[in-house]
DNA sequence: AAATATTTTTTTGTATCCAATTATACAAAA
DNA sequence: TTTTGTATAATTGGATACAAAAAAATATTT
């Protein structure tokens, strides 16, 4: 349950996470142009790394390219985010019920104590956002089904952009989130799935309520 | 609703478009290895182009990618076949759903009378697959949603490489799938919306159970 | 002969250079 | 002032060349 550092090995993909990274923070601010040469000469590299890592920004729909003309960060929007999380809300139940159907109780225990562990940590920003995500992605790494696994990923990226924009300033809503993430993993240790597919998508959406009133469009 | 022809503007996407077709057809097998410089002297191309041809290809799934080791064609299976159709039945009746709410009558009219100038040519495998492809995209474009959009498309087209191989030999299940066609255009001419998305999710799981037989694993 | 070490070859990933396209700045005409 | 055309600069995409890593082949040891 450790947090699995990830260490490139490739110019291209430190590109990636950097920029990547860069982008969900809002560092690289929606709508923004991305020149090749700017952030080669910002990442000490040749333009060749960059340009492979924002093909696959693209591919995460975190950029927009338009051959021979340029690239820059995929704006945001009240729509984009609807449609993020209303996706979100049939897959990760999806993902749950299957991972209940393989998964042994052992596991939903680790992320329990997991849970447990981090418990004093939410309300920092930075952790409160490391942990949602972890917590999540703990649960549906057990359903091993690898391409729901990285629809969902994927997903949930494209609403870290948003988590961010809302979280920065204010800080509410970790201490619900982290609540609700006890009540779904008891229901789950209760065999009581359904409930805690329910209870997850009333969690997704309520999240996709907050996150909204934080867009202007 | 003429098939719009995609002409590539870049060298990449047009090595992009000829690798994705000779993986979905067979003609790069499962599993088999791809070299960078075959591929690259294959389409009168430098590299480069070939290399970020094959990162898209990952994105879609249908390669592999270690890095500094090398690149396969993702080896089909039973249990990759079950993944992909078990998203399509979420997903698609979602995309349906949300297509009837924003469509007018109009827009079903015209996708009927596209399967209806087509009716005689669902016995050719080619023009089978390909109507099959554009009936489903038609529907689901209408949702206007592109998150989902992208989505439904990259799981259909990995699924098209079952379809290929089930296909391949045999001719059965195309007049089925037209049938059915006609059967959900008609639900939704009558606003039968929840009717329809049954019949599509039915007629998915049917085609699984169909393809999966004619794979071995 | 099997296992291990060493070298050669192959192949990938990156840097650099070049060509083609697009954007920008400026001038001329309406 | 606005519009259109032209020259210049900036930027992208691609080819080639090189470096580094992995795979294959060969030699060496047990």
């Amino acid at each position: 349950m450790e947090p699995t550092k990830y260490t490139p090995v490739t110019a291209s993909e430190y590109a990636y996470a950097q920029m990547k990274e860069w982008i969900l923070n809002g560092t690289c601010k929606s709508g923004e142009k991305i020149n090749q040469d700017e952030y080669a000469k910002k990442l000490g590299l040749s333009r060749l790394p960059i340009r492979t890592a924002i093909e696959k920004l693209a591919n995460d729909n975190l950029v927009l390219i338009s051959p021979r003309r340029g690239c820059i960060v995929t704006p945001t929007s009240k729509e984009n985010l609807r449609q993020i999380f209303t996706l979100r809300g049939v897959l990760e139940p999806l993902a749950l019920k299957e991972a209940a159907n393989k998964a042994k109780k052992s596991d939903f225990m680790r992320i329990k104590e997991f849970l447990e562990e981090n418990d004093d940590k939410v309300l920092s920003l930075d952790d409160s956002l490391r942990l949602n995500k972890e917590f999540h992605e703990s649960i549906y790494k057990l359903s091993d089904n690898d391409v729901l696994i990285k629809i969902i990923d994927s997903l949930w990226e494209q609403s870290q952009r948003y988590r961010i924009i809302y979280f920065t300033g204010r800080n509410n809503g970790a201490l619900r989130i982290n609540k609700e993430h006890f009540e779904i993993i008891d229901l789950l240790l209760n065999s009581k799935i359904e409930e805690a597919a329910d209870l997850l998508v009333r969690h997704t959406l309520t999240s996709l309520e907050e996150l909204s009133t934080a867009i202007n469009d």
